[in-house]
RNA sequence: GCCGAGGUAGCUCAGUAGGUAGAGCGGGGGCCUGAAAAGCCCUGUGUCAGCAGUUCAAUUCUGUUCCUCGGCA
């Protein structure tokens, strides 16, 4: 049972790339005492501020920020990682009486944040790579068979396509001695709560602000970016590799790839990016949406909502 | 002007030994419990360039017109 104290509020600001919500975000900091919590899984890392659109060293000035570039290439985040960092912080910010806001584009960030995930002990990477392996040698239908038998109710919700959650299934398994569905029976009550303010922006309306928000990130040295991480990190496998944009320019670097293909292919990728993100927080019950026009809106219900929550929690 | 190769889904192309056609990409829709900017699923009727001919039947064969791309002039 949660008592009031155990119950840490926030804001969270959420919305496909490209949709404007650092700007939101910054303008609800000159109405409320606001600490600006990273909610994207890309910004995390400190070689790309530019290829993961991190805010400008300006941009943060305005209001504290956290959790930005604060990872180096090599290392792994996973969600229930995350939550654990911004749980910290939004502790951290409400001690000081600030509003912690989230701030980004993982949907799933969100979703751990706010409902909890189970509680599966972080597993080892060899494993994962042992069963990969596995996947390699005997084939991938082989390994969603063994889930089948192992863990029918996990396998009935995938499909046998799914290379990545059946080897997180076998993973977990093999490390736990408990089977991924009996994992997720477990609670997940999460202590944090507060509005998921989700901006609402049609692809139409994001292409030219995503085309615009590239092109101009190719002006401000992009490809130098990218340079200078791989040759801090030669390995375009590492986890923060992974934003879309930097196979593009890596493979623009290499000459596989002219300068403008790449830039298209970018753009591309990005828009598939955005249409996901869309598909995500649509589905999203308790979100509050709102359309790019309605930044004024946004900040009053922010204003409010806070309000609310502090008449709670004095 | 001549010779050759083509004109099939928004794009790149496959195909039909004559029975009105299919892949990839793109587009659209969706899923999502620790890689999530990841991963995965569903979704393709288009005068098969135009016209005429042969045929029960032509996108497929023949003729012709137009267009594109090479080569020669």
């Amino acid at each position: 049972m949660q008592t009031a104290a155990d119950v840490y509020p926030v804001l969270c600001l959420a919305g496909p790339t490209a949709s404007g919500k650092t700007s939101l975000a910054l303008a609800l900091a000159t109405e409320l005492p606001v600490e600006v919590i990273n909610a994207d899984s890309r910004q995390v890392y400190a070689d790309f501020p530019l290829i993961s659109a991190q805010p400008t060293p300006e941009e943060r000035a305005v209001c504290p920020h956290h959790l930005y570039g604060i990872l180096s290439s090599d290392t792994q985040i996973s969600a229930g990682e995350w939550r654990d960092m911004a749980l910290a912080k939004i502790i951290e910010v409400l001690s000081r009486g600030h509003v912690p806001l989230l701030c980004g584009g993982t949907g799933m960030y969100f979703q751990t944040l706010l409902h909890g995930i189970a509680p599966i002990p972080p597993t080892d990477r060899d494993v994962r790579a042992r069963i990969e392996d596995r996947v390699g040698r005997e084939g991938l239908a082989a390994l969603h068979n063994e889930l089948c038998s192992k863990d029918p109710e996990y396998a009935a919700k995938i499909h046998p396509h799914d290379r990545q959650r059946i080897v997180r299934a076998l993973e977990v398994l093999e490390q736990t001695g408990r089977t991924l569905s009996d994992w997720h029976k477990e609670g997940t009550a999460s202590p944090v709560s507060g509005p998921l303010f989700v901006i609402q922006a049609s692809l139409d309306w994001l292409m030219p602000r995503i085309e615009a928000r590239i092109e101009c990130m190719m002006k401000e040295g992009a490809l130098d970016e990218m340079k200078r991480a791989f040759a801090r990190a030669p390995d375009p496998s590492l986890p923060g590799f992974s934003s879309i944009g930097c196979a593009e320019l890596l493979a623009c670097a290499r000459g596989t790839l002219t300068f403008e293909d790449a830039l298209t292919l970018w753009i591309k990728n990005t828009r598939a990016y955005a249409k996901r993100q869309n598909t995500w927080f649509r589905g999203r019950k308790e979100a509050r949406f709102f359309s790019p026009s309605e930044g004024k809106r946004f900040i009053s219900e922010a204003c409010s909502a806070w309000e609310n929550i502090h008449s709670f929690n004095p």
